[in-house]
DNA sequence: CTAAGATTTCGAGATTTCTCGAAATATCGA
DNA sequence: TCGATATTTCGAGAAATCTCGAAATCTTAG
């Protein structure tokens, strides 16, 4: 992983209402949350919220799919895997440490068949 | 966690200068490094790197001890692993996933008995 | 006690970020 | 096609952050 990308992403995680959603989203698994829930949930603005989501789409930790009138966001595992690879790469030197977590999700898929077809 | 502590972790990491210098710490395991070799390292003025260091120990994801005329800083694994935990927390929802990494460092410690006192 | 070494604090300009209402865009149902 | 629903984009002010030279602080050696 480059420098630039985990800044990136840290930075996306660095903002209140950002890890919120974040973690909502973690939580939430591959079936993931229609922007307007997390907003709600949040008690934001939906334009303040957009904003976050947008970020947190940028930085590569969170994607986007599309059902309905509605956007659903989910969290990119592999992205935040990498991540925590990242940070504790080489940890310790030589002593060596745990191998970092990997999270592999693996929830029940709820969408429509027509759905699965646009993601 | 709090989700304050989270967001002052995430902040301090979130630079390009504290993320190199926080991995080098992590790399350079219980020994640390003083900082005037972490900035010569990542070639910026001492006075630039002070303040990022102020920072990440600000956030309490570094350590600082006195060593000499010398500051030493280290990685404060502890914390690191509470930050990534949080991240992860009920990551998949009922899925449940690979538990949270742990980082817990045993390198040697090279500080003579008079330093051991001052820790 | 005084000089030299290692770091931090101060200061101020340049840049980036956050917020949220209003308007714009995209999709669905009838 | 028209209206209703779900979200995003725009805009601009308020607040926070980064940078780095110069001066100040703290520690150790002689």
């Amino acid at each position: 992983m480059e420098s630039e990308t985990a800044v990136k992403a840290l930075s996306a995680l660095a903002q209140e209402h950002r890890l919120a959603s974040f973690r909502m989203l973690v939580q939430a698994g591959e079936t993931g949350m229609p922007a307007g829930a997390v907003a709600e949930a949040l008690g934001i603005p939906n334009s303040s919220l957009s904003f976050h989501l947008a970020h947190l789409t940028h930085s590569g930790l969170v994607l986007q799919r599309r059902q309905g009138r509605s956007l659903i966001y989910t969290a990119d595992y592999e992205a935040m895997n990498a991540l925590v690879g990242y940070l504790m790469e080489n940890c310790c030197g030589e002593a060596g440490c745990a191998p970092p977590a990997a999270c592999a999700a693996e929830a029940p898929d709820e969408r429509t068949p027509e759905e699965r077809k646009r993601a």
